[in-house]
DNA sequence: TTAGGGTTAG
């Protein structure tokens, strides 16, 4: 082609390397690398992981590392022909010293070789080359990779036998470490007692504390960096917007969203993806599509952030069109797209569009049916009575039956009034999550419906002998930026005579309108009358009167639940947005209700 | 010569 003066185009040239690779003519390679630089190519980027392969493979390591630095998005194939040049090289040095050890350990962390390159750090050490800050701070992050607490712990004790308490790699390392094991006090105490001020240690206790659920602790070491006169980057405001995320806290977003944009960081992907997350959760699905039409070059995630927050706020059907609208600009799904495609389809009922979704996402996307595909997928079948076809896709997925699955059939026995299915799901649910009381209260509420008052009786007795405690309901409401606690019954709110008067002023009105309290089943061992006042005193009972009264007329009331609404709370609340005239938004731990004058937005489907 | 922090679901 080349000799016939036909002109080769970037398409060309990596299909050419390669065939120079596999037929080791790497003389006609480098030829060919010369036309490249004659023709102007040498920054296409398939171009260069194709010419990293080349040089790698025929031991010309320098060449290739320097074309592979200059690479902005490597591609696998290129740290593997890399990676093992090096790892060849290595092996045939006979003294290696601390340089190569690290340069190989890293080589294969970068590589997503997590087991190998925390492997090879036991041989290094053998070796008494020594160890120094990269050595650590690499092996850290594939610790931190692979969640293996049990080593953080002994690299900790390492680097403080090595004196590096104080070193910023180490400290940011081990922050990061421990956080991503799951051990956010340790992660905590070793932040803490470093004393650092360094950037990079503080956005990573930041990220622990938000990925941990502890939104206001991340909000508060925010500002005690500011404080310090550290500078943020857009690193610091994706974890800040999560944190916002998990307290529901809309006017600390709203804050956070501005300083944004005063620091110009509004163009950074993942600040804008974590922003769209953030508004979704924090009930402004208005908001989250705002900002998402403004991130410039939207990614994978910034479209299933926006299609499963839609979906969460039971838009279902703007959630496929949302879909629809990705497709059409070419941006492939992945397993996450789908997996809110799917609750997409659930939160709003349509199981055709689901059933359509499901059973044709392998050939369509090329994405493999998931655990968690099938358990939405089965939740749906639930959810519409089609219970049949739910066990009968239980029997005959790929899978064994999990949490999730047996969850969602319980879920369906109850909607269904089914006892047996709802039966064997608690059992089934019972032995895979022996700690979980919400198990025991579905079962009751399915034999409660059912008139089976002994069965209620029995699990009351269940309950209280293996004593299994009902996790307390917590609900919350942000009035500016503070965020109020309510808890069943609780009187120790500030303004708690006039939430208690609120609710006294309500109950003749929702009496009228219909409102009966629904006694029987709640698990309480206490009287009746006694039991229609806990119900009524129920969290979000006390977070929706809350807001009433703190908050101006005809204003939104946000409020946030740690767990599913309750049956009782939801057609209390149905009402009270029709009798107060107010659009109430509670976010329980599933999705969101949109309560506007009498009606819920579920469509009482939850 | 070798090295650190962030985003989407269930």
């Amino acid at each position: 082609m080349h000799s016939l003066g036909v002109k080769c185009n970037e398409f060309a040239f990596p299909s050419v390397f390669k065939a120079c690779t596999l037929t080791n003519d790497f003389r006609l390679g480098k030829q060919v690398h010369g036309t490249v630089v004659v023709t102007g190519f040498e920054n296409d980027e398939f171009v260069l992981n194709s010419m990293v392969v080349l040089y790698a493979k025929c031991g010309e390591i320098a060449d290739s590392t320097r074309i592979f630095d200059a690479i902005p998005r490597r591609t696998v194939v290129s740290w593997n022909a890399l990676l093992n040049c090096y790892v060849q090289l290595f092996n045939v040095i006979p003294e290696k010293d601390l340089i190569a050890w690290n340069a190989v350990i890293s080589g294969h962390s970068h590589n997503g070789e997590d087991v190998e390159a925390v492997s090879l750090f036991p041989l290094m050490y053998g070796e008494g080359v020594g160890v120094n800050q990269t050595t650590l701070s690499t092996v850290l992050k594939s610790i931190a990779s692979l969640q293996a607490s049990h080593i953080c712990r002994q690299m900790h004790a390492l680097s403080l036998k090595s004196g590096f308490e104080y070193n910023n790699y180490i400290v940011n390392g081990l922050v990061d470490a421990y956080g991503k094991c799951g051990q956010s006090e340790d992660a905590s105490r070793v932040f803490k007692e470093s004393q650092t001020s360094d950037l990079l240690a503080f956005t990573s206790m930041i990220t622990v504390y938000s990925q941990d659920g502890q939104g206001e602790e991340a909000l508060k070491l925010y500002l005690e960096m500011q404080s310090q006169g550290i500078k943020p980057d857009a690193f610091v405001y994706s974890s800040l917007f999560n944190a916002c995320a998990s307290l529901s806290a809309y006017e600390q977003a709203k804050q956070v969203h501005v300083q944004v944009l005063k620091l110009g960081f509004i163009i950074d992907i993942f600040a804008g993806n974590s922003l769209v997350n953030s508004y979704a959760k924090c009930g402004s699905i208005d908001d989250a599509e705002r900002a998402f039409r403004e991130i410039p070059e939207r990614s994978i995630v910034s479209w299933s952030a926006m299609i499963g927050g839609m979906a969460q706020h039971g838009h279902g059907r703007l959630a496929l069109q949302m879909f629809n609208e990705m497709l059409k600009e070419g941006v492939a799904p992945n397993h996450i797209t789908l997996v809110s495609v799917l609750c997409a389809c659930n939160h709003a009922g349509l199981v055709t569009d689901a059933k359509r979704y499901f059973s044709s996402m392998e050939e369509l996307f090329s994405v493999q049916p998931m655990e968690e595909h099938y358990a939405c997928m089965i939740d749906i079948l639930g959810r519409a009575g089609k219970l049949d076809e739910a066990m009968e896709l239980v029997n005959t997925m790929p899978y064994e039956a999990n949490a999730a699955v047996w969850g969602a059939l319980l879920g369906a026995a109850r909607i269904h009034k089914n006892v047996d299915l709802g039966s064997k799901a608690a059992e089934m649910l019972i032995n895979l999550e022996p700690e979980k009381s919400g198990t025991h209260i579905l079962l009751a509420n399915i034999y409660a419906s059912a008139g089976m008052w002994d069965g209620v009786a029995k699990i009351r007795k269940v309950m209280k002998d293996s004593n299994v405690k009902k996790e307390p309901g917590m609900s919350w409401m942000e009035i500016k930026d503070k965020v109020h606690t309510f808890i069943v019954g609780d009187r120790s709110h500030p303004r708690g005579k006039e939430i208690y008067a609120k609710l006294e002023e309500l109950s003749e009105p929702l009496r009228k309108a219909g409102y009966v309290p629904m006694v029987e089943t709640d698990l309480h061992d206490v009287e009746e009358r006694e039991k229609a006042k806990l119900l009524y005193h129920h969290s979000e009972k006390l977070a929706v009167a809350f807001g009433l009264i703190a908050t101006p007329p005809g204003a939104p009331i946000r409020v946030k639940k740690n767990l599913r609404i309750c049956l009782d709370c939801h057609t209390a609340i149905k009402l009270v947005s029709k009798i107060a005239s107010r659009e109430i938004i509670v976010r329980d731990i599933n999705r969101f209700h949109h309560f506007r004058d009498g009606l819920c937005s579920c469509g009482d489907y939850w």
